[in-house]
DNA sequence: CGGCATCCGGGAAGATACTG
DNA sequence: CAGTATCTTCCCGGATGCCG
């Protein structure tokens, strides 16, 4: 039996940069790969081990349950385990840890502008919503007040925009304004590709309901930055 | 022989998140190690292999051949040949690469509230530098115009502080209205640490130039947000 | 089934030595 | 000084299996 785990005694050893910078320490804390998608997948409201997974197609059991040992370690998040009927553990994020959602805003709107992006890859629901409330233009929004659903598949969203910002978070929808109901990709292509909504409803992809004129309007407040000029 | 390098032509067969998201194409492009903080070393202006590598004390030769590889191919950086007199090559961020100073900006100032941030860590003059950039509270700033020279080392940094916003770039220093020269641990000490600019003068470490009550009120600019609580 | 430990192969990171 | 070559270490990714 050498199965004496000197490794960690509680206190990690992992690798660090010894660094005073506070984005150095950031980097520590968040810069392993997937930590900061794991993050994401719960910027919206705590999930399970095997949602969150499901969400992230790539990444293996045994590196999701290494970064939220980390992550919790970090005091990013936490585990916590939901009320006896359904006694099911489930990670939060710390209010320290959704703090954290600006960094994923710079980056995506940096990122947006590459010459290597490609939006047709597959979606999580979250990093669609999250997209939204990254790229909402406050000055296109800011004399709206309305409830918007979202039918992701299995879940249901409901967002709030009101002064120019957009709260979203997992709720039932019946008294949104407006609904899409559709695949995050075919949403994304509404919005962001310019598809119009009646060709994609056509095809029998997505579907409105409610003000359906808010939709046409809501759809246009999420301006893409230009892209960078290809590579030389 | 086997030294057929099959491994890459001209495309890169890097790892990837395979994720539309624009936040986990940024990772594609700067989550690799060090990426970032090379990012951070070249953001006030282009920097020689060397200097970089000076800067990032852990970082391996062939690590920073590799992440200036990967990030010019992301066209993040290039590489430049200076004027024949001084044919020296430097790297430098392109126009995006420069706008990716949010990113740092954002990931700084959420992990200065980290309970395990330690700044009493060594500090590269241009993570000081940045840092104030990130941590200026305009509100607090916003009626000073003045320049501000900084002696880090060799290197001396002119800052022009305007209308809220600090701008700073490699200059000389001889038209400022104050002037620090101290190593960058000293003065953050002194703006981010409360050290008394008196005291740190006595002790001979720093020394002020100019307007000296300028100094005194340019070194309460910079608040730190409330650290979060220990780990449970 | 969800969560986590273990083993293994490949590849990136780290350290050192070497070259133009 | 600016990298390159080489070797070691360790992390990532996939598979399997244990256990509540």
């Amino acid at each position: 039996m050498k199965s004496e785990k000197i490794t960690n005694e509680g206190e990690s050893r992992r690798r660090r940069y010894e660094d005073a910078c506070a984005a150095a320490h950031g980097l520590d804390l968040v810069g392993d790969r997937w930590a900061l998608l794991v993050m994401r997948e719960l910027m919206l409201g705590p999930k399970r081990f095997g949602d969150i997974r499901a969400s992230l197609p790539g990444i293996s059991a045994n590196v999701l349950t290494q970064r939220l040992e980390d992550l919790e370690a970090g005091g990013v998040l936490t585990r916590r385990k939901l009320a006896p009927p359904a006694a099911v553990q489930v990670y939060e994020l710390t209010p320290w840890g959704y703090q954290a959602e600006p960094i994923l805003q710079a980056l995506g709107r940096w990122a947006a502008r590459s010459p290597h992006h490609d939006p047709t890859l597959p979606i999580s629901a979250n990093s669609f919503l999250l997209s939204l409330r990254t790229m909402l233009d406050p000055s296109r929004a800011k004399d709206l007040d309305v409830r918007v659903g979202f039918r992701l598949g299995e879940e249901t969203f409901l967002g709030r925009l009101r002064g120019g910002a957009l709260d979203i978070a997992p709720h039932t929808i019946e008294d949104a304004d407006v609904t899409f109901a559709a695949a995050p990709a075919i949403l994304a292509a509404a919005i962001y590709g310019g598809q119009p909504i009646e060709a994609l409803e056509a095809a029998g992809v997505l579907r409105v309901e409610g003000d359906r004129s808010l939709a046409t309007r809501f759809v246009t407040l999420f301006p893409l930055p230009p892209r960078v000029e290809p590579p030389v």
